[in-house]
DNA sequence: TACATGATGCCCT
DNA sequence: GGGCATCATGTAG
């Protein structure tokens, strides 16, 4: 039996907010330093958080399967924007995904968060799934986080409250904080849910944690 | 447990 | 009008 919390950090270190310049560089390099980091969603009465687990990254123009392969449009056009902004998109009619832009101004790319491990605001996080929540009962907190889609519905993203909002500001109700958290090991492998490009491996993982997305 | 399928709406061609 | 960076549910085994 898998324990969970696996990913809580132990030490008081405060959490540092990532910056800009972070990044402002490849998706692929950008994908996996995320890993083990935090997404927070600050509201009025409760912050969410969760550990990142699972992201892939999505290149430029060059990419058949990132949605910047289509150029410059009114949906994609924070992937081609400054470093450090949310990109969200809606899909199959029903789901929100939440991406943050990489690369400097001018340069396309993006990394999607495909899994996050719950840390705090679980009870707020059940709600806005619709989900009724055994407490610490692990194939029920799967269901808040564990895909693209569950965890944006989690955090309460949509496009219309968060696309290219600025995760690096100190004054953003969404932002993504290093704890010094350290994933212990990392895996690669090909992206999900894709038909073009879909062999690369540009699917990063946090080897053997138990939110990651998928049947298990 | 594994796989197939329907729901559902926006964007781009 | 086709396709889509998904999820929940139903059915078969």
């Amino acid at each position: 039996m898998l324990s969970l919390q696996k990913t809580r950090s132990r030490d008081a270190r405060p959490a540092r907010l990532l910056p800009a310049d972070f990044y402002a560089r490849d998706p692929r390099a950008v994908s996996r330093d995320l890993l083990g980091k935090i997404l927070i969603r600050r509201r009025a009465r409760k912050t969410l958080s969760g550990r990142i687990v699972e992201v892939e990254a999505y290149l430029g123009e060059n990419d058949a399967a990132a949605h910047a392969a289509a150029g410059l449009t009114p949906r994609n056009y924070v992937l081609f924007g400054p470093p450090g902004r949310a990109y969200v998109y809606f899909i199959y009619g029903n789901y929100f995904c939440l991406n943050v832009s990489c690369e400097p101004d001018g340069i396309a790319g993006g990394v999607l968060f495909r899994a996050l491990e719950p840390l705090a605001g679980i009870e707020q996080m059940a709600q806005e799934r619709g989900v009724a929540l055994k407490p610490s009962h692990l194939a029920g907190l799967r269901l808040l986080t564990s895909g693209p889609g569950r965890l944006a519905q989690a955090f309460g993203v949509t496009r219309e409250r968060d696309n290219d909002k600025d995760l690096t500001s100190s004054s953003s109700d969404l932002q993504i904080v290093d704890d010094g958290y350290r994933p212990a090991r990392v895996s690669v492998g090909p992206r999900i849910g894709i038909t073009k490009a879909a062999a690369d491996p540009l699917r990063f993982i946090i080897a053997g944690n138990p939110f990651l997305s998928g049947r298990k």
